[in-house]
DNA sequence: GTCTATATTGTGATAGAC
DNA sequence: GTCTATCACAATATAGAC
């Protein structure tokens, strides 16, 4: 790993190049896909020439690992310590809700590049769990785990009806993630500008803890 | 447009040449994403070699758009006319959420494609809406005018807890489509192979439902 | 560490025979 | 309509001066 050492002698502005060309990478990658992104555009977007890029990071591909794991460390170290967590089921959706719009909504566009990039390169999930903190394999399996024990205590004590801990957890994902991941297409077919997606974005906030709760009473 | 008059003199083995290389490409679109597939590729998977694609398409972003037009076109038409009709709304949910999942269940992988190729070419939506059948432009608006309706109506007869047509059609869409768009990381994540995807699917479109009307219970 | 070349391969697109 | 051959340039990656 080189770029450890840093006297910053000749140093053009801030001081980590290597912090600054990542910053540009997943920018750029986030803009225009993996695939789509060009090593050109990541070097002007960063201020410097394309063969610093290689410096640092040897190849493009090992600039989308860097930039895949920045960009899942941020949030799926906090989801998985949260929803694996003891607190209640209730506040368990609440905060998630509000920690998940609140984090991502400065930069709407990262579940989209986090959703692609899965698609194309699965075996990256292994970084994201990584990430997340727990044993690289069993991350989400830990997780759903005490999500199944809740379910089923609030299941037996008919305060709930019963529903499958995975299908919980993809409900619960679906209606927060979702709303970012198609955000192009539905700023665009309900006529919203960025106030009016802000705006929609603090009612799903408010709205979305009771809509999951309601509809699992029994 | 050529390839409108087929001889089949000298035909491979089936007839529609054009038909042959528009699936193909969906097949290695879909694979790849557009930016990271290649010409040569679909080439190969059509049988044929690259120049016949742009015999027949000119360009690779002229397929890419066919490619899209055919995809979005398979459904785009059936939900719109299904949300924007006068079944009353407990039908047009469930009715909506076999469609979709019985529809896309056989190309599972469609729409973390659409979703991505709107998210790089958000005017590609046109495309979409004209395929919608309605206006282009107010395709989605007349649906959420209709679902405004009904869901006032509803909330009027105290049947049903006010909410917003585009919160509404956002949670039923995210809870339907999500988990196809990240199915790749829920298949690793929660330990599936395609048949548990399957049994997990059969599940969502029973309970699904059911989940999406008792979150709207006053 | 950072730069300016430059090597090398990949890739969309066209020309022209059949 | 379909093919082979090839062009022109884009894009990743490396060499080597400073």
């Amino acid at each position: 790993m080189p770029g450890k050492e840093r006297t910053d002698a000749g140093g053009t502005l801030d001081g980590a190049t290597e912090e600054r060309i990542l910053h540009a990478a997943r920018t750029v990658f986030v803009r225009r896909g993996t695939s789509g992104a060009r090593m050109q555009e990541i070097a002007a977007e960063a201020g410097v020439n394309q063969a610093l890029l290689h410096y640092y990071f040897r190849t493009k591909d090992g600039l989308a690992q860097a930039v895949f794991r920045e960009v899942a460390g941020r949030l799926a170290p906090a989801i998985a310590r949260l929803l694996g967590s003891d607190a209640p089921l209730e506040d368990k959706v609440e905060r998630f809700v509000h920690l998940y719009i609140d984090t991502v909504r400065q930069h709407p566009y990262i579940p989209a590049y986090i959703l692609a990039e899965l698609h194309h390169h699965p075996e990256r999930l292994r970084a994201l769990q990584d990430a997340a903190g727990v044993q690289p394999a069993r991350a989400v399996g830990a997780i759903v785990e005490r999500l199944r024990a809740q379910l089923e205590e609030r299941a037996a004590a008919g305060t709930m009806r019963p529903i499958a801990p995975e299908q919980f957890l993809v409900n619960v994902l679906g209606l927060v993630v979702f709303p970012f991941a198609a955000r192009p297409a539905l700023v665009i077919a309900l006529e919203m500008d960025d106030e009016a997606f802000g705006r929609f974005l603090d009612a799903r906030r408010a709205e979305l803890p009771r809509f999951i709760l309601d509809a699992l009473r029994p």
